[in-house]
DNA sequence: CTTACTATGCAAGCCTGTCG
DNA sequence: CGACAGGCTTGCATAGTAAG
């Protein structure tokens, strides 16, 4: 019997997303906002509104007035982006309190762009695509491809469907056990009973093509002449959608870790690169190190005798770091380095998808 | 277990710009 | 000018969840 973590892993990987939840910017504020606290919910959402309300002029001068954030009685647009938050896994609810996951807690210390929130960094777009095809991937990627093939906003719309039912069915048949495909199914059976098939594709269409459009997949002056065109950016990646859709069939989490930072670099990273591996060991030992100091500073808990960080938070921080730097590393190599340092000890548990680093 | 509340799925309505 | 489409906001019922 599979226990209820190990099924999780075949769940559709769809983002709940509505229409007004398009401004990734908002989802990095809000990330902030709790920060290293817990929060009542509340607290959070009426604090995420008056962000938006400080911070209006520069998401109009971004993007024009889609996303925003206006508080209105009836309507919750703060709320729409917390649950937005919560599916990428970037932060956590518990009774009526709030905080950062420690998916989310590296956030607090990417670069961020001084001049507008909303413009998004290399270090932020790294991390939140990542974020985003680790929970999305099932629509995210079809919508690509449905970019790719038609040009015209229309004809996304009258395919979209087809291609996601498709798409699932695919996945259905590759898993071919009954039990693991269950969710998937029901969610396939969900689309096909939609009646009104445009007002349930505005809320997944829109708002993924502003994400891309954030992450500057597409590009943003285009898109607000009505143009969903691809940038440099988003045509490179594009070549590794075929890649990409093969994983996603297979053990997209696998892939991932193997090759998601080597992709970002050479697509969204113009400096000169190397390879983490064609450092020598003693650069090795330099450059592992700092980030372990560093990190320690930013993640460690200071309440607990020994100094511990979660090995995932560290994981992600550094390859986001090293990758915008120009350092191409994967999560294999950077993990066989962690467990030769000296002065440390790195434990990594597979089913957690998890582990733990001690400072010795 | 019952009640109260809220998120979600669905539907409708409202602007704005376009084009005959 | 007016019909219409696309983009976006608001409204509502119900299923699901938390509180009592």
């Amino acid at each position: 019997m599979l226990e209820r973590y190990a099924l999780e892993k075949y769940a559709p990987r769809i983002i709940n997303s509505n229409i007004k939840t398009r401004r990734l910017g908002y989802i990095i504020a809000l990330v902030k906002i709790i920060g290293n606290n817990f929060l009542f919910t509340d607290d959070a959402l009426r604090r995420l509104e008056s962000w938006a309300e400080a911070h209006q002029k520069e998401v109009e001068e971004y993007s024009g007035k889609s996303g925003l954030i206006t508080a209105s009685p009836k309507h919750y647009p703060a709320k729409r982006y917390f649950h937005l938050a919560k599916d990428l896994r970037l932060i956590k609810v518990s009774r009526s309190e709030c905080a950062v996951t420690k998916i989310g807690q590296p956030i607090l210390y990417l670069a961020e762009s001084l001049r507008n929130p909303f413009d998004l960094t290399n270090e932020q777009i790294c991390y939140l695509l990542k974020r985003i095809l680790e929970n999305d991937s099932d629509c995210f990627l079809q919508l690509l491809r449905s970019l790719e093939k038609y040009n015209e906003i229309k004809n996304i719309f009258t395919q979209f469907k087809k291609t996601l039912l498709d798409h699932l069915e695919k996945k259905i048949e590759k898993l071919g056990d009954i039990l693991k495909s269950s969710e998937i199914k029901r969610r396939r059976d969900k689309i096909i009973r939609w009646t009104e098939e445009r007002k349930y594709l505005e809320h997944i269409i829109y708002p993924r093509l502003d994400w891309m459009t954030d992450l500057k997949i597409l590009n943003i002056s285009k898109r607000k002449e009505g143009i969903y065109e691809f940038t440099e950016e988003g045509k490179s990646f594009l070549s590794f959608l075929n890649e990409m859709e093969k994983a996603n069939l297979e053990n997209f989490d696998a892939w991932l870790e193997n090759r998601y930072y080597e992709i970002f670099g050479q697509c969204f990273i113009k400096k000169e690169k190397n390879l983490l591996t064609t450092l020598n060991s003693e650069e090795h030992v330099k450059l592992i190190s700092d980030l372990l100091e560093d990190a320690f500073r930013k993640f460690s808990s200071p309440n607990l005798p020994l100094s511990h960080m979660s090995a995932i938070t560290f994981l992600e921080y550094s390859c986001t770091k090293l990758v915008v730097m120009g350092i191409i590393p994967s999560f294999n190599q950077l993990k066989d380095l962690l467990k030769r340092m000296a002065g440390y000890r790195f434990q990594w548990q597979p089913s957690m998808e998890d582990g733990f680093i001690i400072k010795i």
